[in-house]
DNA sequence: GTATAAAATTGTAATATTGCAATATCACGT
DNA sequence: ACGTGATATTGCAATATTACAATTTTATAC
């Protein structure tokens, strides 16, 4: 088919692989931590240090905004980036959950 | 094009990557999920547990085997699964470590 | 207003993924 | 050997994803 049917499972199931969805792709890991490693860049500086093309950086930013892990705010003709860290760490402890509750299950 | 320029990112991001790619599908979260929870369970034990046809859990479970993440033992005609809790935890690792990371240098 | 610069959007081609029916394979019991 | 049950593989259709060129939008500077 070609779709994923999410609606067979729970939502936790869901917002598990919504969130690792998103951080399943090299260039969106890359980006992540090049924006964490740089305050203030803009899309023109990841072109460069990712090495995709202006459009492809900017359709990955948006899956990345998708989930909330991205902020963004203006200045002069600049976009300047950063990570919500808010919802970084609402990602990592969804994530850590999946991996706790897992290993505790996997050792009974 | 389609496909994934895996190379021009450093083995550190695509192991990330890989791993978390993995996760970012809500039917293997459920078959990992009920693997750790029903020690000795088998393919049709999914099939029925996740609500996917025989194929498509095998399929995914192949998926899941391709990162380490899967052990299987024969027992007459059936293929019991485990998850690989060495890996789990190896996968725990890389991702933690990301997440760190980012974390880290978000806050400088 | 016009030029410029940055980022998003649109359109498109190529490839990957998801899901399943049909089939093949493998291991046991008879 | 034959039938049965369990899982993997194959083949296929539908959809999603990845990547980029061309274009549009947005904001500034002149």
């Amino acid at each position: 088919m070609g779709f994923t049917k999410k609606h067979i499972y729970s939502d936790q199931v869901n917002t598990i692989a919504n969130f690792t969805k998103v951080i399943g792709h090299p260039a969106r890991v890359a980006i992540i931590q090049h924006i964490s490693e740089h305050k203030d860049c803009n899309c023109n500086d990841l072109v460069k240090a990712v090495g995709l093309a202006q459009p492809t950086i900017s359709q990955h930013l948006a899956e990345i905004r998708k989930v909330g892990l991205l902020n963004q705010k203006v200045k002069g003709k600049n976009l300047f980036y950063t990570i919500n860290k808010e919802q970084l760490n609402e990602c990592r402890r969804v994530v850590n959950d999946f991996f706790v509750k897992t290993q505790v299950s996997c050792s009974k």
